[in-house]
DNA sequence: CGTGTTTACGCAACACCGTTGCGGGAGGTT
DNA sequence: AACCTCCCGCAACGGTGTTGCGTAAACACG
């Protein structure tokens, strides 16, 4: 799925969600695939207000990819939600651990943790330290 | 410690922390004390102001009692601040529950989630849904 | 390919949270 | 009681998130 994809292929991903394929919404789609991280809406303004692209427009994108299902919300714990498209890094299906010496995320394998007794965990997130700090 | 402290124990764990016991040091104090669960800065504020006591001052209070290690400060996933008082709950020792539906912040039990691989876990957070929104 | 309808865009504005400067007043000390 | 220090209340600011409204663009249909 991921690949640079062209823009043929965003406008079909864009309609099979049901959605327009505007090109606010192709140029945040681009964007989002070549992003190696989950990207803040002021991030995304950031960058794409050069090609006159509005921030409530921007905005409302990135909450229309969340709805359609192609894109993730997320907070990292600072306050900022980010975006990050589904197939990209699945970020919601493993735990999470901030270290709270080095200051890093890191990802845990699926198995590292076990939840009972809630009926839907959408995001797991650890504080703690981390092997590598902990190993000195 | 926990039970429902008198004014002047109040006041003496504060000058114990190095903080001056003001009124309204004391109404927070005694605020997060009775709460069962995290309190944000508009809850603290709402539940005070009829009281005569200003969004700034409650706001500068809270932060002081965190840095004077009475109470810790998080963040559940949803862009607020919470404050808890450290020796009331103990907030490392069992997990939160974040509802995406409802909103609120649940205590887990500290047996519904088990971790491996982690050297030191100091905090657990989920997002998902809680028991209340998931029988409905 | 023109035409109409639906949707999204751009502009503007607002609400809220977190945060800080400042002067007067209260807490604590001698 | 006097003094100094710290805190309170007021006001304001910046940034993020969010929404209303008129117009322009996207899509469907003939």
């Amino acid at each position: 799925m991921q690949k640079v994809a062209n823009v043929d292929e965003l406008k079909a991903q864009l309609r099979d969600a049901g959605l327009r394929a505007t090109g606010a919404r192709i140029a945040v789609l681009e964007l989002l695939l070549a992003a190696e991280r989950p990207l803040s809406h002021p991030e995304v303004h950031e960058a794409l207000e050069e090609r006159g692209f509005d921030r409530a427009t921007l905005y409302r994108n990135l909450t229309d990819l969340v709805e359609a299902g192609l894109a993730v919300r997320l907070d990292h714990g600072d306050h900022v939600w980010r975006f990050e498209l589904v197939g990209k890094a699945a970020t919601h299906e493993h735990p999470h651990l901030h270290c709270t010496e080095c200051g890093t995320v890191a990802c845990l394998p699926e198995d590292a943790v076990s939840i009972v007794g809630v009926a839907d965990v959408q995001e797991v997130r650890l504080r703690g330290v981390c092997a590598t700090c902990a190993d000195q």
